[in-house]
DNA sequence: AACAGACCTTATAT
DNA sequence: AATATAAGGTCTG
C-alpha cells in the first residue's frame, strides 16, 4: 500500500509544539509513533502528525467509510482541534505585561496550546481522571476505546476510535465491564452518566449545545452528571466548550499558585487596573493563610489566575500546568517536577 | 454551607 | 518484604 502524502498545517513551533501539547494531561490518546510523530484515531481518520523545524504536517493513514475523503476538510478539522485561530504568542505578550515572571514560561512552554476536543471524548475521559494519575488514565482510556470503539487498520497497526455514547449504552452491564477493565469505583460513574446522557436525547447534540451556554450554566449542567465535580467540569469547559477563562484547579495548580504569587509583590509596571491589583493582593493574603487544600483554597487560586490572565486564563493555566510536569523520555511517562526535587 | 472519610487500582517510597 | 502514600477528585453522610 502506498503511503499517504503529508500536508502542511501551516503553523510555526512557537504556536504549536506537539510533544508537550499532546502529553500535558489534556488529551490521552495520541501515541508517539516516531521522533516528533504522533498518531491517533480521531474525526473518523487515523491522523498522523509530524513536527518539523518550521511547521506541523498531517496525513491520514486510514479512515472509516463515513469520514471525509477531503484533505482540506481534514485540515480544517485539525485547525479547529488545535484552535490555530488563537495567537499563543500574542497571549503570552499580554500575560508578560501583567506578570513579568511569566516570561520564563513563555520560553520553556511556548507552543503548548489548549485543544478543542470532541465533547463526548473529553467528558468521558476526565471522569477517569479523578484521584488518578496520567499514566493510568492513559491506560484506561485505551482500554475503553478497545472495548467499545471501532478499529481502523493502518500501516502503523490498528487504532481505535473513541467510542460513541450509543456504543457504550448498548452494553447492558457497563459497570461490570468497566470494573473488569480496571476503572475501579469510577465504573459506576460511567454507568450512571451514560444512562442520563442517553435519556437526554442525542448526547452529542446535548453536550455540544452547552457551547452556546454561559460558562456558569454549562458548569452546573455538567456537574449533574455522575463523576463530574468542579475540577472535571472546568476541564470540559476549557478543553471542549470554548470557555477560555475556565481554570481547572487541582492540588498542583493550587501549589503552583501559592509558590508563584504568595510573598511576591505586584510589579509596579503591571498594566492591571488598580482595583484588580488590590483584589490580587487580597487573594494572595488569603491564599497564604490557608495551608492545606480545600474548596476555598482552590477557589482562591482560581480567582487569582483568572484575575491575572483573563480572558484566556485557562490557556495560561495550561502552560502553568505543563511547566509543572517534566517528561521522562525513557519511559515516556509524565512525572512531576516537585516529585523529583 | 462546610467538612471529613471512603474510595478502585497501580506504582513508588520507606 | 510488608506497608504507606499519592495519583489532574468526587460522592456521601
Amino acid at each position: 500500500m502506498l503511503s499517504a502524502t503529508w500536508h502542511d498545517l501551516a503553523v510555526v513551533p512557537a504556536e504549536l509544539r506537539l510533544d508537550p501539547t499532546l502529553v500535558c494531561g489534556q488529551a490521552f490518546r495520541w501515541k508517539s509513533t516516531g521522533p516528533s510523530e504522533w498518531t491517533c484515531a480521531i474525526f473518523g481518520h487515523v491522523v498522523d502528525l509530524k513536527q518539523t523545524e518550521t511547521s506541523v504536517l498531517f496525513r491520514s493513514l486510514g479512515r472509516l467509510s463515513t469520514a471525509t475523503k477531503s484533505d482540506d476538510e481534514l485540515k480544517s478539522l485539525l485547525c479547529d482541534y488545535f484552535q490555530l485561530h488563537v495567537s499563543l504568542t500574542g497571549l503570552c505578550e499580554k500575560w508578560i505585561e501583567v506578570d513579568p515572571e511569566f516570561k520564563g514560561l513563555a520560553q520553556t512552554q511556548l507552543g503548548v496550546r489548549i485543544l478543542r476536543q470532541p465533547v463526548v471524548e473529553n467528558t468521558l475521559t476526565f471522569i477517569a481522571s479523578s484521584n488518578n494519575n496520567i499514566k493510568r488514565i492513559t491506560m484506561l482510556v485505551d482500554k475503553l476505546c478497545k472495548q467499545y470503539g471501532v478499529s481502523i487498520e493502518t500501516e502503523k497497526g490498528a487504532f481505535h476510535t473513541f467510542p460513541t455514547i450509543q456504543a457504550i449504552a448498548e452494553d447492558s452491564k457497563i459497570e461490570q465491564t468497566m470494573k473488569e477493565l480496571g476503572f475501579g469505583y469510577r465504573a459506576k460513574y460511567y454507568a450512571k452518566t451514560i444512562q442520563s446522557l442517553v435519556q437526554a436525547g442525542d448526547p452529542d447534540v446535548y453536550l455540544e449545545s452547552l457551547r452556546s451556554e454561559p460558562a456558569e450554566v454549562a458548569r452546573v449542567e455538567l456537574m449533574k452528571l455522575s463523576g463530574i465535580g468542579p475540577k472535571v467540569a472546568d476541564c470540559i469547559l476549557l478543553m471542549s466548550l470554548d470557555k477560555t477563562d475556565a481554570v481547572p484547579v487541582d492540588t498542583h495548580i493550587w501549589q503552583v499558585a501559592r509558590k508563584r504569587y504568595v510573598g511576591k509583590s505586584i510589579d509596579p509596571n503591571s498594566v492591571l487596573a488598580a482595583d484588580k491589583q488590590e483584589r490580587i493582593r487580597e487573594l494572595v493574603r488569603q491564599l497564604n493563610a490557608i495551608k492545606s487544600p480545600s474548596t476555598k483554597a482552590y477557589q482562591l487560586a482560581q480567582e487569582l489566575i483568572v484575575t491575572l490572565f483573563s480572558p484566556y486564563a485557562g490557556w495560561a493555566q495550561g502552560m502553568l500546568f505543563s511547566d509543572d510536569l517534566v517528561v521522562v523520555p525513557v519511559a515516556g511517562v509524565a512525572k512531576r517536577k516537585l516529585e523529583a526535587e
